[in-house]
DNA sequence: TTCTAGATTGCAATACCGTTGCATGCCCTA
DNA sequence: TAGGGCATGCAACGGTATTGCAATCTAGAA
């Protein structure tokens, strides 16, 4: 992708598009599966590793990405979808494959409605799915 | 509950009864929420914090616990229900509210069906709801 | 009862992740 | 060009999970 695309993507959500977001932006764009701090540091080694943690931390507040806590101890992190809000009905399945270790968006998958008792107010869902994934099958 | 009960829960579940798990056993049936090991550790001053994560984990093992990631960092623990296998068909929805921190088993509230596109073999789910408990509302 | 093997417990130490403070550097604007 | 605000980089810290090892306890055999 272009940079000036990069920039718009970054304007689009309020996000002074500094070099180090672009790279860690197309970085994200280029994966297939949500990326720890840790993965995307060892894929720029040039980069400070807090940089990193603050760079995905601004995106996250800006609403450009997520954060997915797969149980792995690690938090990950992958882009939401285009106008995402993160709001409960903008929420999908994510799977973990218990063999490659890798953390995916399953944005077809939305969460199926559930019926909480009464006096509990849903703010935030979260669905972990995991097993082995169709790479490992 | 007599020692007598915990024993034999103890026992059906092939954990070997030591007053360590006999303290620890009581001590989760009394609560209605689940637990983290600080929470544990600060109920027995008495107890060795190692011991009671590596109490936890045996519990865990054998299918008489099981944990919960609610996101909050540490790692919570809550009772099964008897008989439970911890198979996907037996999981429910587990609530964290946002504002008292704690996090509930809603045993009742079962996890509803969820398509995954083939080839991805289904062996864990976890669903966690956030928002605010009814004893908060 | 006594002995022994194996499981359990307790202490120490470690690894890892997330997070914050502070100083420096860059960019944009007035 | 000078100044303010944001971004970056380095260092340090806190918390949770985890492992190694030695001491202790338990259960079963002799």
């Amino acid at each position: 992708m272009k940079i000036k695309e990069l920039e718009q993507l970054l304007s689009a959500r309020h996000i002074k598009p500094t070099a180090m977001r672009l790279l860690v932006l197309e970085y994200l764009q280029q994966q297939n599966a949500a990326v720890s701090l840790k993965e995307a540091e060892e894929a720029y080694e040039k980069a400070d590793r807090i940089t990193l943690y603050r760079t995905l931390k601004t995106f996250e507040e800006k609403g450009l990405i997520h954060h997915i806590d797969d149980g792995s101890g690690a938090t990950k992190y992958a882009l939401c979808e285009e106008g995402c809000q993160c709001a409960p009905e903008d929420l999908h399945v994510h799977f973990h494959c218990n063999s490659c270790q890798k953390t995916f968006c399953m944005p077809k998958v939305a969460i199926p409605a559930f019926q909480l008792p009464s006096r509990f107010n849903l703010q935030e869902i979260n669905l972990m799915a995991k097993g082995i994934c169709a790479d490992c099958f």
